[in-house]
DNA sequence: ACTATATGGTCAAGCAGCTTGACCATCGCG
DNA sequence: CGCGATGGTCAAGCTGCTTGACCATATAGT
């Protein structure tokens, strides 16, 4: 495989990556969810299962813990998320999803499934499939989650 | 396809984007271009041809003007581009990539074939071309061209 | 040819998101 | 109990981007 052949998958990848960010970000908005940037999808699938705290937030999305504070403090304001007294450790908060957050990784979640139909009509559904396999079987996904 | 499995496929990608973009970014660092950043391919991919003016490279890196000349002068302080006056708009002053500037892309290119050769080690050869043509459909890589 | 408008580019100021550094409260181990 | 480690916040600063104003040149209309 030559060099050149490499840059036209690296940007393909990439142009694919950053469409579907815009995609998935479109169809937010067009549900009704205003004032949500990319980065919070990253944080909404992190909090989404059982809420996570500052630092765990932190340490997935690969920021400092302010930084991660001060996000949460954005979805707090907006009403995505709220903080809640940890129930094991004094010390720490727990930051959890309200309703109007879950709907939005919902909403999320339509987004992305729509984008995904689009490219299922282009390549077939059995090539999308094949097509995912092979993305997760180059990246993981371990702890990451980094979603829609 | 339900919305869960689009969601893997989303995540996936965006995470194998993160992945490479991390990658070639190590590269060319490794290769002793220090100080460039990961926005910076994409006006490498762009210089790269034939030069171009700040204004086309703005519209190509989707901010404002002002911000890609800004950029320029970045790299152009790096010794990465120099501005060179337009051949027939005395308005406009042409940037282009110096001796140094083509040897950082290049670097990049390897960089990326290195990524890529791995993914070639996962998945062989056969898929990993399948992978890129797929890619290319979704994501027809107009005028864009992202690189590294 | 002459004005008017559009276009390429820069300068300046401001903002948003992140960082580093300092600090407090609580945990958990010796 | 005392002390280092950990979770979190406050404050200040930096960087990359934006908006707004402006100048120089090109291009179109009459």
């Amino acid at each position: 495989m030559q060099n050149s052949e490499a840059m036209a998958l690296s940007a393909a990848l990439l142009a694919a990556a950053g469409k579907l960010t815009q995609r998935i970000h479109e169809g937010v908005v067009a549900r009704g969810f205003e004032g949500v940037r990319p980065a919070h999808g990253f944080a909404f699938a992190r909090l989404a299962p059982d809420g996570a705290t500052v630092t765990d937030l932190a340490a997935h999305l690969g920021v400092t813990k302010q930084a991660a504070s001060q996000l949460v403090d954005e979805m707090v304001r907006k009403g995505y998320a709220e903080r809640r007294p940890h129930p094991e450790d004094a010390r720490a908060r727990l930051v959890v999803l309200t309703g109007r957050g879950w709907e939005c990784t919902r909403a999320a979640e339509e987004a992305a499934a729509e984008a995904v139909r689009e490219w299922a009509d282009v390549l077939g559904e059995r090539e999308v499939r094949a097509l995912g396999e092979q993305l997760l079987r180059i990246a993981p996904l371990g702890p990451i989650r980094p979603a829609w």
